[in-house]
RNA sequence: GGCAGGUUGCCCGAGCGGCCAAUGGGAGCGGACUGUAAAUCCGUCGCGAAAGCUUCGAAGGUUCGAAUCCUUCACCUGCCA
């Protein structure tokens, strides 16, 4: 068995970690059990999150036992963003989230076998817990001085919000989590993103003087594009989401294939399984041919097919080569035609349809205006054709097959018009 | 609790009675170049076809006219208690 924690960081995923040679050593004696916390925030888990699971998943394939924790008590808190307080969630929306993370996360780790997945809910320890409790207990174990220091609570102490006690709270749950793991499953490893430092510290501190054993964190870094900004944003700046009703697979793919050359190496390391020989061959042929994008290709299918599974990613490729080939849309049959427009938003068109209105309904404009100034500065395509008029309408001849029309604002923004009927 | 300062469009930040839908920068969006890349350059950037309409923490008020003045409220920052 190679050295799981070299592997990781060949990869270029450590971040941070508590004494590394102790960490080596544990991970070398046996199985370990380690956790990774979600905090239910939104309906899907996104790319950042991604990071995390797989990373889970190289340790699971390495022996180790994995406890995906979801955050039905912290994400009624709120983890401390640096720039400003959160709004608080309702209950309800918290345990509906909770709910489909435990899907979510379930798929990505192996539910059977020798060291199968534990997935667990921090609110199930949290919420019995009274309020003397927990300030007698837990609360006594905690510096104010070190948890002032952490990144997230100082920036926001300098900052016009100030921070709220309920979020100051959070890392005093995040580490009583660990402990708690800690107790009834063992658990001496917490991962997290590099973000989560503090967090997993105060949990590593608290085990330390409540049970006088020395437990790991270890953190991973963050993906940053070229430019040093935080990567996993769409070009129209939403998140990268793993549910297929807020991201299609179609979308999903085509982020993963634009990646920069200059990221497609590190990408292959962080968020596929290939072997160390197949991505250096591949970084190798992003060297050599980069316009072929053998990189790009290997990458977002493997990931598509991680996510979104085999039969999603196939669709997804179909359709970007229908869209996105050489050949023209109108040549196109009607069964490839439906299945490429499938993948993209849609919007219900009809001969006599403005342009304008089309392109609002399809989401590729946000406004009316928004749709008239695309037209006018030259980037509004039906059927890959440029629009001028901006107040064009559809004519019969623009309905492929008498029912589909493929709008398209700027390179890559695509949408599809479907007319009634049939 | 007292005193002082602040709250402007996605973000930062000018404006301090009319010429302000509101300078400038960033982000975003479109174009050129390319490889559905990066960098660069150009354009654009509240809604509306237009007339016009709705914006400058919230609600009232003064005025022919307010983001700009007054009152109250909310929140933030600093100093004092």
């Amino acid at each position: 068995m190679t050295d799981i924690l070299d592997e990781l960081h060949w990869r270029g995923l450590v971040a941070q970690a508590t004494d590394e040679a102790a960490l080596r050593e544990a991970l070398a004696a046996g199985p370990v059990t380690y956790y990774c916390g979600f905090d239910p925030t939104a309906p899907s888990l996104h790319m950042g999150n991604l990071v995390q699971l797989i990373t889970m998943r190289r340790l699971q394939n390495a022996g180790h036992r994995p406890i995906a924790l979801v955050g039905g008590s912290t994400g009624l808190i709120g983890d401390p963003k640096p720039t400003a307080e959160r709004t608080l969630n309702s209950p309800e929306t918290v345990a509906s989230w909770v709910e489909t993370l435990r899907e979510q996360v379930s798929r990505f780790l192996r539910p059977d076998g020798p060291n199968p997945v534990e997935v667990v809910n921090n609110l199930d320890w949290t919420a019995p817990l009274s309020a003397l409790d927990f300030l007698r207990d837990i609360g006594k174990h905690f510096r104010v001085n070190r948890m002032l220091a952490k990144e997230a609570v100082s920036a926001r102490l300098d900052s016009q919000d100030g921070i709220s006690y309920t979020e100051f709270s959070y890392q005093i749950l995040q580490g009583m989590d660990f402990l708690e793991l800690y107790r009834k499953y063992g658990c001496v490893l917490q991962l997290g993103g590099s973000d989560q430092w503090g967090n997993l510290t105060a949990g590593v501190d608290l085990i330390h003087r409540v049970e006088q054993v020395s437990v790991h964190a270890l953190t991973t870094t963050l993906i940053t594009k070229s430019d040093g900004t935080k990567y996993g944003k769409t070009e129209g700046g939403g998140t990268v989401w793993l549910d297929a009703e807020m991201m299609s697979p179609y979308a999903f793919y085509q982020f993963w294939l634009n990646a920069e050359d200059s990221q497609v190496g590190r990408l292959l390391r962080v968020f596929t399984f290939r072997s160390r020989e197949e991505i250096e061959a591949l970084e190798q042929a992003t060297r050599e041919r980069p316009q072929a994008r053998e990189g790009q290709r290997v990458l977002a299918a493997d990931v598509t097919t991680l996510v979104h599974g085999e039969r999603a990613t196939e669709q997804a490729i179909a359709a970007s080569q229908a869209l996105f080939g050489r050949g023209a849309l109108t040549e196109l049959d009607e069964q490839t035609l439906r299945d490429a427009t499938a993948e993209l938003a849609r919007a219900t068109v009809g001969v006599g349809t403005p342009v304008v209105e089309a392109f609002v309904a399809a989401g590729l404009a946000p406004s009316r205006s928004g749709a008239r100034r695309t037209i006018s500065e030259g980037g509004a395509y039906i059927n890959n054709t440029k629009v001028d008029d901006v107040d064009a309408v559809l004519a019969a001849d623009q309905l492929l097959h008498g029912r589909y029309v493929v709008l398209r604002r700027g390179r890559k923004a695509l949408a599809a018009g479907v007319a009634d009927g049939a």
